[in-house]
DNA sequence: TGCTTTTTAGAATGATTGTTCTATATTGTA
DNA sequence: TACAATATAGAACAATCATTCTAAAAAGCA
């Protein structure tokens, strides 16, 4: 293919990052077309052009944050050079450093489930299949441990997972109330007494 | 006091109690002033005569929710005529009716921290309010409870209100995903595990 | 130099927004 | 009957919204 004309000066998911912290603060209907092209750096033509209406727009900032942390949180979970252990206590630092960052508390995702998950079906569509993907990796990750005999517990490992899932989710909530760290850090504490590793 | 000309014909808290309920439904941007005036089932001048401008309106709301959710809350917890083991069943009872209520699923302060909590000061003072109060009443509740001999648990009062506040807050988001009825129940299965009942 | 495509700024559009205003009807008390 | 307060419907307003359109500059290739 032969490449003609003027070619792109501007990367779409630097832009579509960009949208989707405006997002993020203002929410989908608190969020103007002019604040997004402010933002996202580039002329109101080409954001037309390259990502469709304000709506398209805001499924695609949503994908790319699911993409984008899923990335992150499987590569973690299924590490092959540090040991269960390591793995919890690293997916733990990593939840409160990006939850309880100053800039942007939270979690797209979870804002997205309160603000849109009820009037939006596409948006209920993503969000049950990130949260879906997300609670199978955790739960085939306290199987295996299970089964290894790496980790023992009281708990069964979809209890593990029922807990460690319901911890994360709240996190996103109690983060964006005051005087909450203490309490976020004694949840995790709480699961990994639950655990006891070999 | 006497009074005077035409006497109000509608109740305040009936009007509230409609709109939060559209509050909820499409967000405090989603919403329009024209679907207040529809939905409250009063006037135009009379919304704005009573209740103020939209975000008065919005915080009103709030208040009011805030409120009467509370008082359920504590009436409960708070009961001389059960015990500590029936107080925690009733609660859990309540919470999973009222949150997963067809109509209406999870509970207006989660939205609003989601959706106003980083923005609105006003917002967030109600919120931090309301979670800490509660907060105070179930820790309250707890510490009593482990005084009496009443519970007695491996982990302490603080602990197990961190984590039953956890459990209510992420239930809040779980019951807007699809299939997680399971994931709820065994939630406060796992929190009176930790709990041993005399 | 033409051709093509992307870029930009900004005007134009028509709908909707929150709020105020006008005008009138209703229902109580004095 | 007069007065006062509340009720109503709906016009009016200026602002803002998402989106489309216009017109011209920029940057590659043949």
């Amino acid at each position: 293919m032969v490449l003609k004309g003027r070619p792109k000066t501007f990367d779409n998911y630097d832009a579509l990052e960009k949208a989707q912290k405006i997002f993020w603060e203002k929410g989908f209907e608190g969020t103007s077309m002019c604040e997004l092209v402010s933002g996202m750096g580039i002329s109101r033509q080409s954001l037309y052009n390259t990502f469709g209406n304000k709506h398209d727009l805001f499924i695609s900032c949503l994908e790319y944050y699911i993409h984008e942390s899923s990335k992150k949180f499987r590569d973690l979970l299924t590490s092959d050079t540090i040991s269960a252990k390591e793995k919890l206590n690293q997916i733990i630092e990593m939840v409160i450093d990006n939850y309880t960052c100053l800039e942007s508390k939270g979690c797209f995702a979870s804002f997205a489930i309160q603000e849109m998950a009820q009037k939006d079906p596409e948006v209920k569509r993503l969000l049950d299949g990130k949260f879906e993907r997300s609670y199978k990796q955790m739960h085939e990750f306290f199987e295996q441990s299970l089964e290894n005999g790496k980790i023992s517990s009281q708990l069964s490992a979809e209890e593990l997972t029922n807990l460690f899932d319901s911890i994360l989710i709240s996190v996103t909530s109690l983060c964006k109330l005051s005087n909450r760290d203490d309490q976020i850090r004694s949840l995790f504490g709480i699961f990994l007494k639950q655990i006891q590793f070999s």
